[in-house]
DNA sequence: GCCAACATTGTTGGCGCTAACATCCGGAGA
DNA sequence: TCTCCGGATGTTAGCGCCAACAATGTTGGC
């Protein structure tokens, strides 16, 4: 900086003026340190400005099970926001083995004086470590509970639930089952909820839910389940899986058992992975906008940032809608002689 | 700090080497400053620390296309390593619509006086940006191609791919198609040049290759492809696809034409993605273990650290192996007088 | 008992930048 | 012509920390 300012024939001071695009230098003089830098190649060291300002810059986030197609979305999603709102990200991801670690990822992002915190691992471990006084501030979780008094982003998970129960029930099915994800996801809660309220709704009974993990795997036993319960008389013909991974599982349990979809057994899941519509059959399935979510989480951020800095305010949430995609796996319920005496097929 | 001192009765240099670790330093003194640090929840500021040693501790990763499943777990796993390793992770994701986002998303690393980077984007643009004399040092690019002048971490994405179609040799089929990914990324380069040499080896055929572009919609678009070539007369009886998520799409193709997988045509993807083994059939692929490119390329990162930091070595290369695993979308070859008159099945 | 040698602690001077204040200058109004 | 004001620039004082050196103990050997 030094070397641009005596290039340029000024002092320091007026360098980074012209570099923070301050107003009151004259047109001349800005172009004569806009050539002195050029010239010097210089870049504004921003740990010195950070140090000096004591503005990072940075913004942290907490994200765990990147792997899973919706976090891994979000996390791009944010990415992108935060670029554009001239801010750098951190992240960190928990690990599972490792019982503190919601709290040290928190310790991490505390140490690096992180300006902000998007938490998009909606764990209630790392809640409580958020609302702690020291905690990063401001802050948001994506998905996060109602209850777990934070400032919340999540796509509506209810409403597209429900949506997809009432897509299937209008096809004519008496009733819709439900496979969940992970319970201490909230998403998966959420999704529950819908499921229930779209059958209450209707005045349609509500079987009692199977439980996954969102691996394909889960959905595969949770499809064996669901076939045992079928092979016992109890009637299945539509089945709203937690999310896309699970309803691959799905739909190999089905097909294994050599029922087919959606002829015997409607499937419709949640995500809108990629591959969705490309399974055999195409998968319906709820499309959640990410992309959507990762700036509404940052504009929630940044609304923060004027306001008295205290604890995390409960009752900032932003909503945002999902919409289903009806595909080839959703069909009408079978005729009802079939119905009526699913062990013919079973056997 | 001051407050720190003042309540241990030392000075704040004092307090310094205690968190720093510093080994001249009496135990009771050091006893005395812990408690003071507890007592008035002393955290070091970490920007100062860097603007005075001039070490961010922070490290850079230059990402895209984290969507898919490859670069997220290769992120996953060079997050983890790092942390282990004591740096932070900066990670700044490329815009495809942008032309030179290669060259901002260095800029913003340089900025950010990251310590080193790691690429998991090969591009032939960003490795260009990152030969540059002012890009960040020491780097490592995941994946990167042999001829772009920097250290390399990879998969052994030939010997997988030459695995893969040995497998299907073994079982009796005459030759292997291949539909490559997106040709863009080395990756592919090396699955197409280990399909080739496995042929060669074998003195098998080399049919043309179809070209996607990662996407199951490309895959069932090749698929298609692949169709219209075996209506043609052209014998096809086994595909090793780029990846899994293509994987998808040729099987849905496979699906509407009617043919039979394995019975008529055997597939293989890559990547190993937990929907591959419930996919019906069990996808047969090749696993990469992506923990283990992330610790890789932390340690050719940190290796690189002590040696005189001029250009970056292009002979710095690890390599890890990929491993086949054999699932029912691979069988023996339909019999003779199927594959000497394939018009038969496609009518 | 004295001094060298070492262990322990304190003091000083930046790291590169910005905020706040000080200074200078030209032009409008009295 | 003089004053006053605001635009343009310079000067000074840190931000919180660490490196280097200085100044104390403290030990052991003669």
């Amino acid at each position: 900086m030094a070397d641009v300012a005596r290039l340029a024939g000024v002092s320091h001071q007026t360098v980074s003026r012209v570099v923070n695009g301050h107003p009151n230098v004259r047109a001349a003089t800005v172009e004569r340190v806009r050539r002195a830098i050029e010239e010097t190649g210089y870049r504004r060291n921003s740990t010195a400005r950070a140090l000096a300002t004591s503005r990072t810059n940075v913004l942290g986030v907490i994200a765990s099970e990147t792997a899973l197609y919706g976090p891994a979305q979000t996390l791009v999603g944010i990415e992108r926001a935060a670029r554009e709102a001239g801010y750098f990200l951190t992240v960190v991801s928990l690990d599972h083995t490792s019982r503190d670690s919601a709290a040290e990822a928190v310790d991490h992002l505390i140490q690096q004086s992180v300006e902000g915190c998007v938490a998009i691992t909606p764990q209630r471990r790392l809640a409580e470590r958020l609302t702690a006084p020291d905690a990063p501030r401001p802050l948001v979780m994506v998905e996060g509970g109602e209850d777990w008094g934070l400032p919340v982003v999540c796509v509506d998970q209810a409403q597209g639930a429900a949506e997809a129960v009432e897509h299937l029930l209008g096809l004519g099915h008496r009733t819709v089952h439900h496979i969940e994800g992970n319970p201490l996801w909230p998403q998966s809660r959420a999704r529950l909820a819908g499921w229930r309220r779209a059958l209450a709704g209707a005045g349609a009974p509500a079987p009692a839910t199977l439980h996954g993990d969102w691996s394909p795997r889960s959905g595969y036993e949770q499809g064996r389940a669901l076939l045992a319960r079928r092979a016992a008389g109890e009637p299945v013909t539509a089945v709203f899986v937690g999310n896309d991974q699970m309803a691959v599982g799905v739909l190999r349990a089905l097909g294994e058992a050599r029922l087919d979809v959606p002829g015997d057994v409607s499937v419709v899941g949640f995500d809108d992975v990629p591959e969705a519509e490309f399974l055999s059959p195409a998968l319906t399935t709820v499309r959640q906008d990410f992309a959507r979510v990762g700036q509404e989480s940052l504009s929630l951020l940044l609304q923060q940032v004027g306001g008295a800095d205290t604890a995390p305010r409960a009752d900032l949430r932003r909503m945002v809608p999902a919409r289903l995609l009806p595909r080839g796996s959703s069909g009408p319920a079978p005729a009802p002689d079939v119905r009526d005496n699913p062990r013919k097929e079973t056997s």
